[in-house]
RNA sequence: UGCCGCAUAGCUCAGUCGGUAGAGCAGCUGACUGUUAAUCAGCGGGUCGUAGGUUCGAGUCCUACUGCGGCAGCCA
């Protein structure tokens, strides 16, 4: 055996004649009199080989081991098909079976079974349609991703998982120590209380983003990003938040927010048109099964402009929108998911980007207007997701960015070297933050956030 | 974390007014010469989430807890 072995996806379009063996799982097996059918996959593409075993040609007591969820081979000819759903099937001769799935007991079956119980069997759901259906397209995505900025010059930066500045201000952080130890009685013992003596000398976290360390790549190597594992410690409880996400992040030295906003929507529109290139029969699955909507949706997106306006019109239009909200609309106060729904799926119809938001709602790095009271922000909001984008211009002046960090009363010699950007080679430059799952999300049309990457930590989860 | 909802067979669910449990699918056995979530017949399968309480009697009513989901907040 060796893995370059004929996959399914190569088999099914191969000429009738060939001679084959196909590796794989079984799906399902139908019997009749004379002919036994096995649905086969091996997850290299969304279609199931159908494998044709006439009575006789394996023995009897060897097929019946044939069973849904069982590893096994089949060796035979690809023919051409007389029955509809397939052009070519195995016609086979004899079979191996590496390992068998006790019928009574395998919890995977050929029929539907909720989101929520395959989130149970997070260690079987691969083999199932939806969960295969999902691997590729995240795979086919992250590619996407990398192709994106390789071919635009940005430079792929990895930036710590572990940091020891509690300064990046994302939100709640897991602490990173060693000096939590298992007690016998099960319980935990601090074996020390002072943080100089933990591991790295002072207290250190898992990141909630790697913006402020990529930008100083940025500021000596011009177009950069990010692409890696992100953490929030935050007890959200909602289908669109994870403990542990991947997060993309570029980031570009002389650019402004104008910039930014091409480059979001140059990224949102080719990643999703990669993916229709590249996983078509999945994309058509999540269609039929999933989400009725998407393909119209995904269609509509790669081939529309998105919207652009700024926080105060958006306000403006919810203010005189007619509709009742659960939350009242005033300029300054932070919008909500109704109100970003509504703008995204109601009033435009696809995305759009809002900008210039006041400088209260957001974070003390972005780049402060003339009018001294809004900053150069902007969110994408996408219909059924709400935020996939949050990104702004960066403050690049060093007085202005003091100021905002003594304002709020931050500890200034914390970001001694983020403020070192600014006093020595400073340059305007703009970024953003995308969440990768909710970009699965999108182009999937799953609505809860666990079932898009392969083992979800939320709070209180951490099974497999 | 707050509010709301749900928890009954392996899965998806029904269970009326409180009177000791039902269906479909899956599984098993058999039938059928080509099926496509095959079809047809038969069979087996339950500590009704856990712990209390009310009651002659609780799947059903009450309380707490646990788990899951939805909405909200935090955000990506």
């Amino acid at each position: 055996m060796d893995y370059r072995r004929t996959l399914l996806k190569d088999l099914l379009t191969s000429p009738a004649g060939a001679e084959a063996t196909a590796h794989g799982w079984v799906k399902t097996r139908r019997d009749s009199k004379g002919v036994s059918f096995v649905q086969l996959n091996d997850g290299s593409c969304f279609k199931d080989l159908q494998v044709v075993i006439e009575s006789g040609s394996i023995p009897e007591d060897q097929l019946k081991h044939a069973t849904t969820g069982a590893a096994v081979s089949f060796t035979g000819t690809m023919v051409d098909s007389p029955g509809e759903g397939q052009s070519v099937e195995l016609k086979a001769t004899s079979m191996t079976i590496y390992g068998e799935a006790d019928p009574v007991t395998y919890p995977l079956q050929k029929k539907g079974a909720t989101m929520e119980f395959l989130r149970e069997i997070a260690h079987l759901r691969v083999r199932g349609n939806t969960f295969g259906a999902v691997t590729r397209v995240r795979n086919r995505a992250a590619a996407a991703v990398h192709n994106f900025f390789q071919n635009r010059g940005f430079y792929w930066v990895h930036t710590p998982i572990i940091t020891a500045s509690d300064c990046e201000g994302a939100g709640a952080m897991f602490a990173v120590s060693t000096l939590l130890h298992h007690a016998p009685d099960g319980g935990f013992v601090l074996s020390s209380k002072d943080p100089a003596d933990d591991f790295f000398g002072k207290p250190a976290y898992l990141t909630v983003s790697g913006q402020l360390n990529v930008e100083t790549f940025a500021m000596g190597l011009t177009n950069v990003y990010t692409f890696g594992p992100t953490f929030r410690a935050e007890n959200s409880n909602t289908p669109r938040h994870l403990a542990e996400f991947w997060m993309i992040e570029p980031e570009m030295a002389f650019c402004d927010l104008d910039g930014d906003m091409n480059l979001a929507e140059e990224f949102v529109r080719e990643v999703i048109q990669d993916i229709m290139d590249g996983c078509a029969p999945d994309l058509e699955f999540f269609n039929q099964r999933v989400e009725p909507e998407l393909l119209k949706t995904l269609d509509h997106v790669v081939n529309s402009g998105f919207e652009r306006m700024t926080y105060t019109e958006a306000v403006n239009l919810l203010v005189n929108s007619g509709e009742t909200w659960e939350f009242p609309v005033s300029w300054g106060s932070d919008l909500q998911s109704e109100h970003e729904r509504w703008l995204t799926e109601k009033k435009v119809g696809r995305p759009v980007i809002l900008t210039d938001y006041p400088k209260e709602i957001k974070a003390f790095y972005m780049k402060q207007n003339e009018d001294g009271k809004t900053v150069r922000a902007m969110d994408v909001l996408v219909p059924r997701i709400g935020e996939l984008i949050g990104g702004s211009q960066r403050e690049d002046d060093l007085k202005k960015l003091e100021a905002r960090i003594e304002e709020l009363g931050l500890d200034k010699a914390a970001y001694w070297w983020y403020l070192d950007l600014r006093r020595y080679g400073s340059a305007p430059h703009a970024g953003f933050g995308l969440g990768f799952e909710r970009l699965i999300m999108y182009v999937t049309g799953m609505k809860n956030i666990r079932d898009v990457i392969p083992f979800h930590r939320a709070s209180g989860q951490a099974e497999f």
